[in-house]
Formats: structure tokens, C-alpha cells, sequence
RNA sequence: GUGGGUAUAGCGUAGCUGGUCAAACGCGUCAGUUUGUGGCACUGAAGAUCGUCGGUUCGAAUCCGACUAUCCACCCCA
């Protein structure tokens, strides 16, 4: 029978690689609660009306990336990214009632249909963050300040922050009626993709890589021209703001993001990537979302990071989170009577804590010690007839091969223990 | 979705002008080098229908086609 594969798209996380992630994870909860962020679980899958409603009907994610399946008269989605789902959790559990602002994080997966390639899955992991009902530039820069706190305490050195402001609906209304005009006379030269852009969203014209419309978008007005006297406003005391928090960034007027519900400021960080570079998180605000969800107006921002890419940034710089953590012990016993005891010690130890092993293969000393120092084990320590004779057996630093005899009374889960953690701590200086 | 590259044991590779290839090498795994201490070395073993299906041929890992997977570019994004 043929063996059968993962999905494109998908990856194992084996078992070299989970400590990385939970320690990954574990400082994304500990950095969101030093913030203020608690953090929120909500379903895999939603109603797919969820996702044409919050990310957009016109965005390339809804229209071809989504996992949607119909159960008798419903249709659902597997969630194509978190910001959807957490207002609507927000709106059904009337979080906006608490003490606001409504500050969230969560860590969870995302499914999008589109072609697998370097840095870029069909099951991908992301942290985000959410913050609701201030409308005020001061949550914009915490936001991005807790984005980019994450990012310089992982250690990504080469990270770079570019901002932009799409305006509220008002003045982008102005700015893709000025964009129409600017290029309705080079419609002809346009490519396919950039004809649809003209009538959905002007505003990806911009983002073109075609040759052709990248020379023609260069001079085209800027979004900045046309924001609102609001906006403007908005968007100076962001910039104003970051220079206070000492973050460096540059105002890149072509950054869109392809979901539909940002409103004012978007943002990304970019890091490189053999000759290009990837967005390792994108975020903004979107003002109108909880609106459009149903709920009272309410202003809110967040922004989502793509772990996946953050671990492989973090590795392209040498950097790695976390090793599994080794066996401390590992009992050899030679013959029955030692089997039954290295099976009562193990277990002992195992209570207080102890990672300790002992044979389960039946193999010779030998063999037991290989298996010990290929599976890292810290000590070793052999029992057969003398030891249990004598009630004392040696234990055997396997990194510096110094040897303790050691009594095997009723203390010596706790006499282990103690050298245990001293050769733990040496082994740190 | 469009275009291009790749596809040989758990991993990394060699072989690819078709016939000593019922496939080799390194790493890894297992056993052993005389039942009392691992790393090194040595010996041996297990493990591959050479991605799948079909075609050309007396004969295909080797040539051709389709499919699948994977990588890259575009599109888009975390």
C-alpha cells in the first residue's frame, strides 16, 4: 500500500523542533501580558460569511484562497487569518463591555489555498494582536511597539518598520477617484490583473510588479496628498510617537495590505531574504470592522506575525530558541533483580521531577551506554549484583566523566537531585 | 491559477549517451568486537517495488508522456 503524505502546504513539527516553538510561544504570551494583551482561543473553522463580511468579497483571500465546505444547509471556512474570528468573538461575548481598551493576543493557525513556496505554507502559524475602542495614535504606536519589542528581543537584528496611511473611507473614496483619473489614460498599456484593479481597488494598482505598470504607477499622486485633515493629523502624532519610542521606520506610501478592513494606518516589518525580503508581521488599523461585524462603531487595530517566518529569520541569523532537554539519568541494569530496581528508581525520580530513563531493550551494558550518551543523558549509573550486594553504585558525569559512589538508600532521589541541579548550574557559567 | 527546475533507503548523495544495476557511498538505525562503563575505530545486519501510472525497446533508475509531490518566478501575503 502506498504510503500516504501530509497535504501540500502542511509540515511536521517533529520532535527536534517543539521545544523551539514552545519556547517561541511561551515568550510571545510572557512579552503580550508585559503589554497588557490577555490572550483569546477561538474555533478553527467559522461561518464562511465571517470572512466575505470582516477580510473583504474583493481581497485575493476570499476569492481564491479560502478552505470553504458545505455541511448540509451551512457553509464554512478553515479561518484564512485571526483579526475575523476575534471580533466576532469579541462582539458575541459583549467583551467590548469590559474596561476598555480591549487588549487581545492569540496564537493560532491559518489556512490559505494558495501556491506553496519558501516562506509561504497552506497551514501557517501566527501570532496577533488586537486592541479595541481607542482611536487615538497613542494605541497605533503601542500596537507597533509591541510588534517591534518582539521582534528585537527574539533577536531579529535586520528588521525594518514601513508605515503608510490609507486614509479613512472618506478620503480614500477622493484618493481612488484621483488614482482612476491618473491612470485612465494609460488603460491600454495596463496588464489584465491591473484593468480588474482599476474597478475594484484602485489602490493595488500601485502594487503592481509588472514592468510596464510599475513605470507608470511611479508617478502616480500619493495616498498622503489626499488624506484628511483628521488623518493627517492622526498619522503625524503616529510618527511623532514612534520617534518618542525610539522606533525607526520609514513612511513607504505604496504599502496597501490585502485585506480590505484597514482604515488609517497600515504597517509591516521586512526582513531580507536572499535577494528579496518578507514581511514577517503586517497589522494596521481598521476602524470600520467592528461596524461591519455587526457591533457599535468602534475603533481598533492589531496586526498578525507570521511565526513560521520569524523561526526561519531567527535561524537564517544562527539563532536557536531552545534545545529539547536531555535525560539527567539513565540507569544501566545488568541482570533481573537490577531491572526491578532501576524500574522502582526511575520511577522515583520521575516523581520529584527527575527526567530518568532505564533499559526497556534488553541490551547489553554496552549497548545501554551508546543508547545513554546518544540520547545526551547528563549521568549513568550502572546496577548489577555488587551494587545490590553493597547497596552503592557509581554515577557517571557523562560530559566530564567524574565519578560519585553513591549510597542507594531511601535518600538517594534527593541526593541526585542536589548534584544534579549543581552540575546544571556549573554547566551554565 | 500561469511559467520553469527537480523526484534514487530515515536523511544527504552517486549512477542517468538504455544491458556486470535483482542499485553504490556518507550519516543515521540495530547487533557485535568474549556480561562491568559511552564518545573513536573495526566487523556485520536491516532498510529502496529507483515519486506514480502508462509508452518506446529483446531489455529502462537511465528515453518519451501524463499525473502527483517538491523548489523557484509571477500573483498575493504572515
Amino acid at each position: 500500500m502506498a504510503l500516504l503524505k501530509r497535504p501540500n502546504g502542511t509540515r511536521d513539527t517533529l520532535p527536534s523542533e517543539t521545544s523551539e516553538w514552545q519556547a517561541l510561544e511561551g515568550f510571545l504570551c510572557e512579552t503580550a501580558h508585559i503589554n497588557g494583551f490577555h490572550e483569546i482561543r477561538i474555533p478553527t473553522f467559522e461561518h464562511t460569511d465571517l470572512f466575505a463580511r470582516g477580510v473583504g468579497e474583493t481581497t485575493d483571500v476570499v476569492q481564491k484562497e479560502m478552505y470553504t465546505f458545505e455541511i448540509g444547509k451551512h457553509s464554512y471556512t478553515l479561518r484564512p487569518e485571526g483579526t475575523a474570528g476575534v471580533v466576532r468573538a469579541v462582539l458575541e461575548n459583549g467583551l467590548l463591555n469590559e474596561a476598555l481598551p480591549l487588549k487581545l493576543f492569540y496564537i493560532l493557525s491559518c489556512f490559505r489555498h494558495e501556491a506553496v513556496q519558501h516562506g509561504r505554507q497552506r497551514e501557517f502559524h501566527q501570532f496577533g494582536v488586537e486592541m479595541a475602542g481607542s482611536s487615538s495614535p497613542a494605541a497605533d504606536a503601542e500596537v507597533i511597539g509591541l510588534a517591534n519589542q518582539i521582534l528585537t528581543e527574539a533577536g531579529v537584528g535586520n528588521a525594518s518598520l514601513r508605515i503608510n496611511s490609507i486614509g479613512c473611507p472618506t478620503c480614500r473614496k477622493q484618493y481612488s477617484e484621483a488614482l482612476r483619473n491618473y491612470f485612465a489614460p494609460h488603460t491600454a498599456e495596463l496588464c489584465a490583473t491591473c484593468h480588474d484593479r482599476m474597478e475594484r481597488n484602485p489602490m493595488r494598482l500601485l502594487d503592481c510588479k509588472e514592468a510596464k505598470c510599475k513605470v507608470i504607477a511611479k508617478d502616480a499622486p500619493s495616498i498622503l496628498e489626499y488624506l484628511c485633515d483628521d488623518c493627517k493629523a492622526h498619522f503625524a502624532q503616529l510618527k511623532h510617537n514612534l520617534e518618542l519610542l525610539n522606533i525607526s521606520y520609514t513612511v513607504d506610501s505604496r504599502i496597501v495590505r490585502g485585506l480590505d478592513y484597514y482604515t488609517k494606518t497600515v504597517f509591516e516589518f521586512i526582513v531580507p531574504d536572499g535577494d528579496g525580503e518578507l514581511t514577517v508581521c503586517g497589522g494596521g488599523r481598521y476602524d470600520g470592522l467592528v461596524e461591519e461585524l455587526g457591533g457599535n462603531p468602534t475603533p481598533a487595530l492589531g496586526f498578525g506575525m507570521g511565526l513560521e517566518r520569524l523561526l526561519a529569520t531567527l535561524h537564517d541569523q544562527g539563532i536557536t530558541l531552545s534545545e529539547p532537554d536531555p535525560c539527567c539519568l539513565y540507569i544501566v541494569p545488568m541482570g533481573e533483580k537490577a531491572a526491578d530496581m532501576a524500574m522502582k528508581l526511575t520511577n522515583q525520580l520521575r516523581k520529584e521531577g527527575s527526567a530518568a530513563q532505564t533499559d526497556v531493550m534488553g541490551r547489553s551494558l554496552r549497548a545501554q551506554m551508546k543508547y545513554a550518551d546518544r540520547i545526551g543523558a547528563r549521568f549513568t549509573m550502572v546496577i548489577g549484583d555488587n551494587e545490590l550486594e553493597n547497596g552503592e553504585a557509581v554515577l557517571k558525569n557523562m560530559k566530564t566523566g567524574e565519578k560519585i559512589t553513591m549510597k542507594l538508600g531511601d535518600d538517594f532521589v534527593d541526593r541526585f537531585c542536589d548534584i544534579e541541579i549543581a552540575d546544571r548550574l556549573a554547566a551554565e557559567e
